[in-house]
DNA sequence: CCTGAAGACTTCACCTCTAAACTTCGAAGC
DNA sequence: GCTTCGAAGTTTAGAGGTGAAGTCTTCAGG
């Protein structure tokens, strides 16, 4: 009963290790680097929905209220552009906005001046969840981080920001479809 | 017209600034180191969701294949303990093995040992496409890295490693419900 | 004007995941 | 040996996603 206990989640390194044993012309330095950004989101992630299940949102919803934000001072933006920003086809923006207007986090409205345009606006008490989960956030991630000094801090953010450009470099147009964050 | 172009994606920096200007006190290094990450393991999900449509998978199911590789030998393992390896809950492991043994990936028996198990084994064709997968993300990831020195990649993934120490010591449990690779 | 084409959102059909109820087998107590 | 409990998978209902088709508005030409 001992000898299956289970799944014990292999650590980096174990995975590494049956990566190589498994797939020769495996680079560990490489594998290493992947596999740690793969985990870390995930574990982000968990974190982050953890936090913003508490204000009684999800991350999805959350994703919204970030970008209406960042968008700056009117606080508005329409479904389509919304929908690119978050990699989501036009068709879920528009069930994930009804959720968010019926929740009261966010207001949609016809543009008068082109009545085929939408406009979704953050309201006050979409505005105020997002400053809570920003808190809460910043707790994290200053978490996160702790072991590392301020100049170890810069030069991971300089070379995961090299990473970036490569990547974007290679993926021109905004990246499809895949869930995560930003 | 060339008003408003839809949405142009803002760079990094600029996403940064934008929080600055909404959230006074935001650490901009942390924020950065935090971003980066994120929109990083975006874009490598497409990459390898663009790899593995190549092959007539999804990532998905890439993901199963690749547990069963690493759990050596016998190749074999139980849904319970891959749901618990993908962070899926049973029944969409069930789901998922379904189609998996409907494309010829993996099969499905039951352990005559112990009637109430099952166990998934990996098909040829299975590792065939683990395989070329595998060759695929390895060219990728070398692409991905070839801004940085081999010093570089070293300090990388030892600074990824502590913080990812950092954030399973916080989540002890294998870590919920939300996709992503290993 | 009126018409055809393009753009922006919505609707529809289907697919995949979650949570919870259900089924079945194995193990322990009497 | 029968009963009860617990563990492992499966089934079901419902949430949220995709892709394709549909609707409505705007705009450029005839």
């Amino acid at each position: 009963m001992a000898d299956t206990p289970g799944a014990p989640e292999p650590s980096l390194d174990e995975q590494i290790a049956a990566y190589q044993r498994e797939f020769q012309d495996l680079d560990p330095q490489v594998e290493k680097v992947v596999s740690a950004l793969s985990r870390l989101n995930r574990r982000m992630n968990v974190a982050y929905g953890r936090q913003t299940a508490e204000l009684g949102m999800s991350n999805a919803e959350w994703e919204v209220l970030k970008a209406l934000v960042l968008a700056g001072d009117p606080y508005r933006m329409g479904p389509g552009d919304l929908a690119k920003r978050l990699g989501l086809t036009p068709a879920a923006m528009t069930h994930r906005i009804d959720r968010m207007v019926a929740e009261g986090l966010v207001t949609r409205e016809r543009d008068e001046s082109n009545r085929v345009r939408v406009i979704v606006g953050i309201t006050e008490e979409g505005r105020a969840k997002w400053l809570e989960a920003m808190r809460m956030a910043t707790v994290f991630e200053e978490e996160l981080l702790q072991d590392l000094s301020g100049e170890e801090r810069h030069r991971l953010g300089e070379m995961l920001t090299r990473l970036l450009r490569r990547v974007e470099e290679a993926q021109p147009d905004a990246g499809g479809r895949l869930s995560d964050l930003d």
